[in-house]
DNA sequence: CGCGCTTGATAGGCGCATCCTATCAACCTA
DNA sequence: TAGGTTGATAGGATGCGCCTATCAAGCGCG
């Protein structure tokens, strides 16, 4: 059973495709067949069912493809952790953030590329169940993402923003110049917002909710550079986190009201997998997080 | 780097000398060697520090060590998920227990077995810190544990017992015959007890403590067999955790009183490491765990 | 119906990694 | 100083994994 079949077999699943995963493999397709055939009679099952072309992963293959990820993920970590003994930590650090999170991103980055010269940063998006995924398959080294609200398991977390809520509208609007605004008031704006499978979506609907408010959006969108379109073109408001009030901020026509709020903010933070060991990418990351905080 | 020469490693660190690894591992000394020096020169660094004999890890091997172990505990896991798939679940079920828990492992094993008629099941003992090692190396398939008290980070429980205390004296002393008894009391009597490396102890030690008490026992022992002979033998009383109730209850020179404690008791319990994804051998403890609460 | 494309399996050959036995070199102990 | 211990080295056999080239089955399309 070699690691290197183990990524045969991760890529096939993940690609379904052969001759595809061999090329993103760096190997020729017999190779990667003659990989995935072995290690398929070493575990005296077929683990991919095909013919003549790619089927589907058989209940043996289920079984065994979250294991080859954390085996995979493991390799890595322990390659990372004795080339960091060695020397100051180097290479790519994998961030994935929610949407909310992003502009915290900044932040977070410069701290960590100003300490560890070594490093890249590279930050991608994500929702905050495949910020869990990601994590745990070591694809992406730490998250930003909710740390009270669908927490993903066995993770340590470090807070690095207690949320609130801004409503953003023109400020050459009929709203304009606010500076606070209520729930009721908001609710009764034509407002854009993101779709419902995102999770500051949700939280929204429920804080709405829990006030006897129900949102009917006028539209809806992916990302938040939409929604402050959307507002700039004249028809919407929006609510967004107020981790965006500093790009806010820069936009002559935008005017951002504070959206009273008595309840306990939701906290947002770092999170990185909590396995012993801790791999160097996610102690850097929890030491640059902490210091952040202490600021 | 194969999984091969982590065994090796892991092996040689364990041991501390390559014949006898090498025999452990069913290999010849010059394979395993090699297969450590095909392994240091991979990963670019000397991880054992040797001189015509073994003389220690280096910073790179500390480093490596506990990733190796975790990396081969995958392995397993990956190799029993897969077989368990495709046939009902076999092999050796590996629990380890704190002494205080012994008396637990009788009925969670009979009905393991009894539902699990391909299993065979090895119990031993061992330090509460002990087994949260052996279950991060995947040593043990399972814990029988303190649940509130220096608990293991990272694992699922499942409560199994709450605990009170039990004083034990000869049934013709001159506290036989008694049913209850006081904090107070006890402590002033010639006690044996663990000595102060066990957890029961030093949760008897806080305990004591909570009531202004010091003890100070006569004699100190490793194992409740020895302090139920040194009880026999008439010079001693003791407190033991009321899991030995029914073992103590077939002795017909003991008399069992139990401590009035108005504490909450501490809860023991099943331990299994959680990780994704869940070993079959961990899922199947869980489920009979939880059947065994629900009775 | 047949041509060509796609996709995974197979064949043959090559090179390297791993394994073994045998032996050596340094060290320890008596 | 002789003998045992311990890890490294040498030399040879084996097998695994990799490559290129090719095949076989299914699919789309004229």
């Amino acid at each position: 059973m070699h690691p290197r079949q183990l990524r045969y077999f991760v890529t096939i699943a993940r690609l379904r495709h052969f001759a595809n995963a061999a090329q993103e493999c760096g190997v020729s397709q017999p190779t990667l067949s003659a990989g995935l055939s072995a290690l398929e009679r070493e575990v005296g099952h077929r683990l991919i069912e095909r013919d003549r072309r790619f089927v589907g992963l058989t209940p043996q293959g289920e079984a065994m493809l979250p294991w080859a990820e954390q085996i995979l993920g493991a390799v890595a970590g322990m390659t990372s952790s004795v080339a960091a003994r060695s020397a100051s930590i180097t290479g790519q650090f994998a961030l994935a953030a929610i949407p909310a999170a992003l502009p915290l991103a900044g932040r977070f980055g410069d701290t960590l590329l100003e300490r560890h010269p070594g490093l890249s940063l590279s930050v991608r998006s994500a929702t905050s169940r495949e910020i869990e995924r990601a994590l745990n398959t070591f694809e992406c080294d730490a998250g930003l993402t909710y740390l009270d609200h669908e927490t993903p398991a066995n993770v340590l977390t470090v807070p690095l923003h207690a949320e609130r809520y801004l409503f953003v509208t023109r400020a050459d609007g009929p709203l304009g110049g606010l500076t606070e605004i209520k729930w009721e008031e908001a609710s009764a704006q034509p407002l854009c917002l993101l779709h419902q499978g995102m999770q500051f979506r949700r939280i929204l609907d429920a804080r709405m909710l829990d006030r006897g408010l129900a949102i009917t959006p006028r539209a809806v969108a992916d990302s938040y550079v939409t929604l402050f379109d959307l507002v700039r073109s004249g028809g919407f408001c929006t609510i967004v986190p107020d981790t965006y009030a500093s790009l806010l901020a820069g936009l002559p026509w935008a005017c951002c009201a504070v959206l009273d709020d008595g309840d306990i903010p939701r906290r947002i933070g770092l999170v990185v997998v909590n396995r012993v060991p801790l791999s160097p990418m996610a102690s850097t990351a929890l030491a640059v997080a902490r210091s952040l905080t202490g600021v």
